[in-house]
DNA sequence: CACTTGACCTGTCCGC
DNA sequence: TGCGGACAGGTCAAGT
């Protein structure tokens, strides 16, 4: 999924849906998918309430009324749903949505809460994770230790980029966009985007770009992020936001899955080529490769 | 150490 | 229609 618009377009409408309610039991039919056993479970997850949802990087944070957090990954193909009874009952597959009633066969953990109203999390690929921490422990946890800065903050500059992007000079720039010790939050969708908005070819090295090329770029991430999450994040295949509803964001992409399509900028055929592993979408008369 | 590749899973799409 | 292979938005671990 989920990159940073999805999963903070999800943290939004969960803060408002769930906080104070009473979570009052739990189901999961993958281990992987939730490990905490039976005793924590019991002892910090049920009769807990839910005080604030909280975002690092793609990963959700639900504090509860003690010392344990819920911490969530959903990775590729994660969903967080929440429904009420009545709510879910009536759910079929309108235009906007991508799934019906719930349990269907991708849930992998469901809360329940005291008033009957349920979260899903919903995984196809099983790649997501949920667990049961204690808050002290999640500051040690490696990846938030090492995540690097959230693009959106305001103390995110043009010049804190150039700073991140110090530390992997050697990469590409795609992969330095996707390197989440670089920036927090960017994934596939976004790293094309904003680099067609700065005509730089993904393959350019860090260590050749200008510094005015880096604060094009960072104009263009804080620009595409932003519009995402004004669009609800993007709907690829999998995403749902909490209410089960899809993003609007594609229809306003530039590159990403538009292969075949005219660049919106000079109308030459944008092409998908593989970067850093990657599919990666690009324009390739308005991102040149340096050596061309 | 810095960087790249494969593994984790299921589902879908494309070519033969 | 059936079947094999490639591919899909993210991160780790293992390999070079």
């Amino acid at each position: 999924m989920p990159e940073l618009p999805e999963v903070e377009t999800i943290r939004r409408g969960l803060d408002q849906l769930i906080v104070g309610k009473e979570i009052s039991k739990v189901s999961f039919d993958w281990t992987k998918s939730f490990p905490n056993d039976e005793q924590q479970v019991s002892a910090f997850l049920l009769g807990a309430k839910i005080q604030q949802v909280r975002r690092r990087a793609k990963v959700l944070i639900i504090d509860l009324d003690n010392e344990y957090s819920l911490i969530i990954h959903l990775k590729m193909t994660g969903q967080l749903v929440y429904r009420s009874v009545a709510a879910n009952f009536g759910a079929g597959h309108p235009n906007d949505s991508l799934i019906g009633q719930l349990p269907d066969k991708s849930t992998r953990v469901v809360l329940q809460f005291s008033d009957n109203s349920r979260l899903f999390f919903n995984d196809q690929r099983k790649f997501g994770w949920m667990r049961l921490m204690p808050k002290i422990e999640i500051s040690n946890i490696d990846f938030f230790k090492t995540v690097g800065p959230e693009p959106l903050e305001p103390s995110f500059t043009w010049q804190v980029l150039r700073r991140q992007l110090e530390k992997r000079k050697k990469l590409k720039i795609k992969a330095a966009l996707l390197d989440q010790t670089v920036l927090a939050g960017i994934g596939n969708i976004y790293a094309d985007e904003s680099l067609w908005g700065a005509k730089l070819h993904p393959e350019t090295l860090v260590i050749s770009l200008t510094a005015r090329q880096i604060h094009k770029l960072y104009d263009e991430i804080v620009f595409v992020l932003k519009l995402s999450l004004d669009k609800g994040g993007s709907t690829d295949k999998n995403y749902v936001n909490h209410e089960g509803k899809k993003g609007s964001y594609l229809e306003f992409a530039k590159v990403f899955r538009r292969e075949n399509e005219p660049c919106p900028r000079c109308g030459h055929d944008i092409q998908k080529i593989r970067v850093a592993g990657r599919g990666t979408h690009i324009c390739p008369h308005c991102q040149k490769k340096p050596s061309d």
